[in-house]
DNA sequence: TTTCATAGTGTAGGTATTACGATAAGTAAA
DNA sequence: TTTACTTATCGTAATACCTACACTATGAAA
């Protein structure tokens, strides 16, 4: 078929943006670099990268993180959002589709890596940003919140080792309201995943509490 | 920044497949084409669509449904399912992404339009296929499954007028399981999205039933 | 008027979810 | 060493939700 012939028309280009986050002084954080070039040269945006003729897309956005925001992408967990291309004017270049990956990073893992190219915001307080990457954040944290309901999603924030309270928290962090402290420990534990270590976490004049870890599957 | 001269480097080719569904004799069917061009000539494949430059991707869904299924976009129901790029070897021309959609119509919309590169599968006796499209079928029915579930996407697959035994025979051919009467009917009507005309279903030697249509929001 | 086929309806039992407050185990200060 | 302080841990009762289940209603056809 003449009508598909790949070679006779014009590709649009290819990118990943990533939404990462993490949980810093009990809020909920998403990464965004300054821009170093048009469009919206100066403004905060997303990591992205386009996509390279032999890069899978998944590594495009590890490529992303580490290039854009000087983060050692081993750490971070992503999954695909959703892929953006029904604006023809996103990107004032070239006509642009966009695969938005989100990821989720312990942030003591990463701690050194702060610099004067990437920030950490709270989802709560963003700055104006490029393109269309306020809605894509909205979007992100809407579906990172049904997400870590209905799964077991919250653990790629976690260090190794965490109680039970820490992990309340983190979850009450992303859903941005208070859980009930016996209702929650009684579902995670009803979920099998946690591993009881025969360890405690004294800290502070109190009674020392129970350390887990994440039950990899399998 | 040099690294990211957008026209320096070669871009990967950008597709649009579609899983379109559609009830059909009591069975859950997916619309293949065979293929008229390698890779995969002669085999069955699901209608895609290389990006053209000013297309938002929506459209090239629904023009490969036009094109290359001879179907009527315009009835069909769209929504994006995932992009597949990992795989750098999908297509054996260039190196492709290729975002998914699957779309539900009305079969009765469409009656006319099967034609002989185009047809319709059961998604239970699949032919061979070319690409991973057999991998993204399951995929596509298992979202569609949990769709379904949680939300009113069944009517999409309905006519505009329709009986609480039919909209149940529907949810049961997706979910591939029988759904109990009483608990579906109160379920749906729970719902509120549907709206009782004051018309019957007259047909056959039994009690005729009422008609309702599917209540649009706003 | 009887038969046949599908339409339509309610309730009880079990399961899951929510709300809620008292005791336990350490440290620090008196 | 005793007491105060702080956070950890634990169970139950009330409610909402889900599931299983069987009979009566209404029309057409015989």
């Amino acid at each position: 078929m003449k009508e598909d012939d790949i070679h006779k028309f014009n590709r649009p280009g290819l990118a990943v943006d990533v939404v990462l986050f993490t949980i810093k002084n009990n809020d909920l954080k998403v990464g965004l670099v300054r821009r170093e070039e048009e469009p919206y040269f100066g403004k905060h945006a997303l990591p992205g990268r386009f996509v390279r003729y032999d890069e899978p897309i998944e590594e495009t956005a590890r490529m992303a993180l580490k290039l854009k925001a000087g983060i050692n992408p081993n750490f971070v967990f992503l999954e695909q959002l959703y892929t953006f291309g029904q604006e023809l004017k996103r990107d004032t270049r070239i006509r642009t589709v966009t695969i938005v990956y989100y990821g989720l990073v312990d942030s003591s893992k990463i701690e050194l890596q702060d610099s004067d190219k990437f920030h950490w915001h709270s989802v709560y307080e963003l700055p104006e940003l490029g393109f269309d990457h306020k809605k894509i954040i909205e979007y992100a944290i809407s579906r990172l919140r049904k997400k870590v309901i209905e799964s077991d999603f919250a653990f790629q924030l976690m260090p190794e080792e965490f109680t039970l309270t820490e992990l309340q928290k983190a979850y009450e962090v992303i859903l941005h309201e208070p859980q009930d402290k016996r209702n929650f420990r009684k579902k995670l534990l009803e979920m099998k995943i946690l591993k009881p270590l025969k360890k405690k976490k004294m800290e502070g004049a109190h009674r020392p509490a129970e350390l887990y870890e994440f039950r990899r599957k399998g």
